[in-house]
DNA sequence: ATAATTATTATGTAGCTACATATTAATGTC
DNA sequence: GACATTAATATGTAGCTACATAATAATTAT
């Protein structure tokens, strides 16, 4: 086939999702078969089947073994968050980003903490708070509890000069994430790091990350007021 | 080849995956070649490009055209919501569903509304209160506006009986979706519909969403206290 | 030297074949 | 009729080839 004339898989996946979104298939309504629809465009298999995946993957239809394809009869809205490092998140807005170390202590975790993890057993960890700044006003607070039996290396990391958010993020990736986000008041304590009113209602992006079943690590961060999280594109 | 001893794509990514997770290749490290990986984990390119795919989508990785493929030299979470209609979300909690409406008129939207839109001029359109219910105590309530130059036949839908949340979703699919949360404080009438302490933190989540370029809804949903929201696995 | 042009190269994509896998449908047995 | 077995079928995956594309490196022209 000539090169010029060939249909992309975007294309392919664009003119399902179009015949979705113009109502000629509706929700619950089954898609012919990916052969079909590939003679029916003039492409391959192949194209129907990796852009059936992209529809698949953004939860806009359902494909089975055997019992083909189906526009999703109770569609969901599935969105894409990313979070970047704090500093960076501060720099890309255009404010300088600043970092504040204010307590550092081994403890033992809290049944909160070990609940995250999924863990009984509370254990000896290491307890950190820091604040981070943008052009000098707080910015995020964090509280951040780190396994020191998965990363006895964070033990001789001055986590003064580096946030314990940067120094993992570089040394120790994750295989699995956990977040959570939810609203709080601000108690007396948050509402002075965070130079908030007492009782402001602020945004908490709680994140627990392992490796393979090894904890790391589990931060509870508090935006300061007017903070917002949004989709990317 | 046989076919029992072929690698699958999955176990290639984790591979690679792994050998960044030991700390092989750091962030910002350049990896080999697609077909030089391909050669020395015994797989054909396809493969490899297919769990490269994978890597580069969940943000471990990018690629670029004869630059090669590197680790992200600046990590990040990313993440993926999940957020059914609310009266499945509530079934699956295991709750009762309930639903009231509060509101409906004819209004022009005030400029916040439209600004979610993009959109300068103000214009006519279907403003909608309502209360979602779990096991009769109220769950989340939303404020919705209605573009009925887009979508004219929900102006025939009875409301009362079925929230616009799920008429839209069953007979309006969109193209484009915009999410954003943050916290706010309850005022007096916020705290009386969601059955909380005046002053309360609740979370709030803002969706508009869109089908090519004309707006079709944006809504404000106010999520009763404690709610939390959280990635899927 | 600098700019414009031309290779070179690694990833991206389209199409093909062959087979795996999961599920439903059909069939046979008790 | 209920249950176990077998066949049929749509999607999933692995491998192959050929070419497109974008970005860099090398080369040539000014």
């Amino acid at each position: 086939m000539p090169a010029d004339l060939r249909h992309s898989w975007t294309d392919i996946r664009d003119r399902i999702h179009g015949a979705i979104l113009n109502g000629t298939y509706r929700p619950g309504d089954k898609l012919p078969r990916d052969e079909d629809i590939a003679q029916q465009m003039g492409c391959a298999r192949s194209t129907v089947q990796r852009a059936m995946r992209d529809l698949s993957d953004a939860g806009i239809v359902e494909r089975k073994r055997k019992g083909g394809t189906q526009v999703r009869a109770d569609p969901l809205t599935r969105a894409t968050l990313d979070i970047p490092i704090t500093r960076r998140e501060v720099e890309q807005r255009g404010s300088v980003y600043g970092y504040q170390l204010l307590h550092r202590e081994i403890a033992v975790a809290p049944l909160s903490v070990g609940a995250r993890f999924a863990r009984r057993d509370p254990s000896r960890m290491l307890h950190v708070e820091a604040l981070h700044l943008a052009d000098q006003r707080p910015y995020i607070l964090e509280d951040r509890w780190v396994c020191t039996d998965t990363v006895p290396e964070i033990l001789s990391v001055d986590l003064s000069r580096q946030s314990a958010n940067e120094w993992l993020v570089h040394n120790k990736p994750y295989s699995r994430c956990d977040l959570r986000f939810y609203a709080i008041e601000a108690d007396a304590r948050i509402a002075r790091q965070l130079d908030a009113a007492p009782g402001a209602a602020l945004l908490v992006m709680e994140r627990t990350t392992w490796i393979e079943d090894a904890p790391i690590t589990t931060v509870r961060a508090v935006t300061r007021p007017g903070y917002q999280l949004f989709t990317r594109s």
